[in-house]
Formats: structure tokens, C-alpha cells, sequence
DNA sequence: CGCTTAATTGAACATACTCAAAATTTGTGG
DNA sequence: CCACAAATTTTGAGTATGTTCAATTAAGCG
């Protein structure tokens, strides 16, 4: 597989503008892009490593992202995703810590970098960007909390049937309206609930038998959302 | 019991200095301090509840807070504890949403209040003060992401042993060196480590019978540190 | 195609939970 | 300070959920 050319705009031009730099105003923006540059990465690269360190942060232009960290024995835990417009990194950067995850490509990705002091220096000079990154972790931190209690409390089938209704909320469907258009191996949809690939496989082929999914290769088709969310038992 | 009448400084000479405020200069720590109020809440009390709306944020001036959500079948899973001079309730004011979880006074506790207003406008001017609610929170989101990983993938029994760690990091001894300061229930101790009340009281009486800990009643002695690493099993 | 990776199935097993009952501790009012 | 009620701790037995390990089949990729 060839890189395909793909021409960056500057970041005041980014038609990402569901981001969070679009409280910013453009003379602000344009200084983040003075030193950013464009990266691609193929399907499965890894963008960076739980434990190594930042020396600023990334936006993704085009593609999404896995972000996982792993266990004692190396089995991995999948953490969140990250999607066309979201930051990476920028946690570790700002705290001067290493990397807490690894980031992974799930499909070809142009992520742009941006330098951290330039980040620093936006973020020192506008208040509501600040309130801004300070949402977005309470959001990531709400997040992370509720996967606890999720996984410490509920049964495995309950988790995984949340884990197909998160994949729908967050990247939806094909054009066919029913099929998940995040395609993930069984041992990934194990790794974000929380179990084994052997669990995860069983679970999905009941879902099946009780007509609530149809399974094509990797592909998952969503036939009967509301009786996944009543297996999900969510309120 | 009475309510011990106590005399609240103002933020600027508050004892607390280990808190997050110390980088603000003292005119601004004055600002915050016009329109706070201290309450009291005697042991067991909510100073708020998972659900409820914030009017501005705590700032515990004396005692300890255990921060909790509910799960689905009503069990409480413990999400971090908060000592003096640590902030509560910050994030859902500043993100102008519900508390996301419970706290509640685990000794006798005087907590101040500030007003959302007087907080914000203080963020709002002191990018340095920002700098550190975020990494506050990055420190609390790593934190999370760790005991999701830990409750995901580790046995009870290692992660029982790393709470009793835990809370002696947190905490520390009481003057004989070898006792837990912080008194929990057994019931709460599993509400931490995402495990049941017998499961937890089984597991402690193994490590008793390994040498590791004694227990006295509510109190808990640890005997043999470095075993107890070992057996948590964390490297 | 051939090779590697992923998916699937089965059977045995272990960890930790549930439920029930008894013992102990703690808190409170008199 | 005592007595009683309530809450907590403890123990036991049975059991379910989900894991592990091994073997087979299918899919993806160069």
C-alpha cells in the first residue's frame, strides 16, 4: 500500500472544526500551525508508546485511533478511541510525563504535531481554550470512571452488548444503516469490555442466536438495537 | 456530639499550602476567599450527592472524603479518596454538569465552599492556576485508567493487598508505625478493590494467617511491608 | 497459493459470588 | 454506664460466571 498524497490545510483552514481549538481565534490558530507537521501512518503503526516521551501533542487530521494501555501479563486494555479532530497526547505532554497509553492506527491516519511549547504558549493566552482541555478531561475522566464500575459490576454479556452500543454512538453505521462501521478484531471488542477473545466470541454468537446482531467476517450488523440495549441494561 | 466551633482563616493564611492554590499570588487567593463559607459534617454526612447540581466547589479544610458512585445494583465503588487542602466538585461546576459522584465525610470533616463565579474568574486569570486543575485532573484520569486495568485484569487478592498499600501511601501509619490511619469497613475496603464484603474479609484473614498484616477490629496493622508488595504483586 | 493471524468450539477448572446463619462490635438512649 | 438495637464481621456451603488450554477451522495478506 502506497501513501496517498494528501495536502494539509493550515490549521484555521482544518474542516475538522468539530475540535476543541474552535473557541480559538484565528490569529491564535494560525500560530499552532506554524510548527506542525503531517504524519502518516499506516493501518496498525503505532504512533506512540506507553512510556516513552512526548515532546508535544497530536491532532488527528484523518483516521482513528486506538488507545490502550496494558496489563501485568500483556493483555491490553483498551481505553478510549480518538477520531478525525481529537487531541493525543497532550495530557502527558503538558504534565511532562511519559506517555500513560500506546496510540495505534486502526485504519490509515494523517495526524498532524504540534510542537508543545507552541501548545503551551496558546493555552497560557487564552483562557477559554484552557476551560476548553479542562472539559474535555473531565469528560475523559467521567468516562474512565464509568468503565470501572462498568466492568467491576456488571456481568460480561452486559458489557459486551454496551460495548456494540458505544461503537454504534461513536462511529455509527455503514451506508446500510445496520452494519458498525468500526471494524475491531474479537479480541479488541474483548479488550474494551474487559475480557477474553474466547468470552467475547460466545457472547456475540448468543447475540446472534437471539437475533439481536448478524455477524459477517469481522463486520457486525445491528438488527435489533433495543433489545441490545435491554441486554446492555442500561437506563 | 457536638459541632467543634473552629476558626477558618482566610484562603491566603490557610495551613492547607500543600493545596493546589499555592501558585496563585495571594491577592487572588484573597478574591477566592470573600465569598467562601465553612461548613461542618460530622462522620458519615454527604456533602453531595451523585446526581445533584453544583453551585461552586469544595475545599476540605480538615478531616477526609471518600468519593463514590453507585453502580447499577446499588454496590458503591469507591473512586478515590480526598484529604485536607484537595478540591471537590470542581470539575462538574466548571463543565456545568451533575456530580458525578458522592461525597462523603469519613471523620469529622470542616469543608469550605467557594463560588463558581469566584473560582471561575480567578481560572480565568491566572493561566498558571489552570496549568495545575489540569494536571490534577491528568493525574486523576491516570489514576482511573489504572484501577480500570487493575480491576480488569488483576486477581482479588493482589488488588486487596494494593489497596492496603495504597492506603498506607495515602495516609500513612498512626504513631506506632505499623497501623492504617484510615479506618474503613470491610464492606468499604471491597468497595475499593471492586469486590465483595466476604471475599475481602477472607482475604485479609489470609494475609493474616501469611504473616503479612494483623488485624484489631476495624484497625488494621502491616506487619510485613515488602511481603505484602510481593503479594500485590507490583513490580 | 502458502503462511500467518484470527475465529471458533469444547471441556475442565478456578475464582470469586451468593445466600444464610451466627458471632461480634458499635452506637444510642435511658 | 448499661442494655438493647443496629450494623458489621465472620464462617460455611453451594454455585455461577468466566477463564484457561488445546485443537480445529476460517480468513486475510503478500
Amino acid at each position: 500500500m502506497k501513501r496517498q498524497p494528501v495536502d494539509i490545510p493550515s490549521c484555521s483552514n482544518c474542516e475538522n472544526n468539530n475540535s476543541i481549538f474552535c473557541c480559538l481565534p484565528d490569529g491564535e490558530l494560525d500560530k499552532l500551525s506554524i510548527n506542525k507537521d503531517n504524519n502518516f501512518f499506516k493501518k496498525g503503526q503505532v504512533i506512540f508508546y506507553e512510556g516513552n516521551h512526548p515532546h508535544g501533542m497530536y491532532c488527528i487530521y484523518k483516521g482513528k485511533v486506538k488507545i490502550s494501555k496494558l496489563g501485568d501479563e500483556g493483555k491490553e486494555q483498551i481505553v478510549r478511541f480518538a477520531g478525525e479532530g481529537e487531541l493525543l497526547g497532550y495530557r502527558s505532554s503538558l504534565s511532562n510525563e511519559s506517555y500513560k497509553a500506546t496510540a495505534t492506527a486502526m485504519e490509515d491516519c494523517y495526524i498532524c504535531h504540534i510542537p508543545k511549547d507552541k501548545f503551551s504558549n496558546v493555552l497560557d493566552n487564552n483562557s477559554n481554550f484552557s476551560l476548553e482541555i479542562i472539559k474535555l478531561l473531565s469528560s475523559d475522566l467521567k468516562k474512565s470512571e464509568q468503565s470501572l464500575i462498568n466492568i467491576s459490576q456488571k456481568p460480561v454479556r452486559e458489557r459486551i452488548a454496551e460495548t456494540l452500543l458505544n461503537l454504534k454512538k461513536r462511529f455509527g453505521y455503514e451506508e446500510d444503516s445496520k452494519t458498525l462501521s468500526m471494524i475491531l478484531t474479537r479480541r479488541e471488542i474483548g479488550d474494551i469490555a474487559g475480557t477474553t477473545t474466547e468470552t467475547t466470541i460466545r457472547t456475540l454468537s448468543d447475540f446472534v442466536k437471539e437475533g439481536s446482531v448478524n455477524l459477517d467476517g469481522k463486520k457486525i450488523q445491528i438488527l435489533d438495537f433495543n433489545k441490545l440495549v435491554r441486554t446492555a441494561n442500561i437506563f
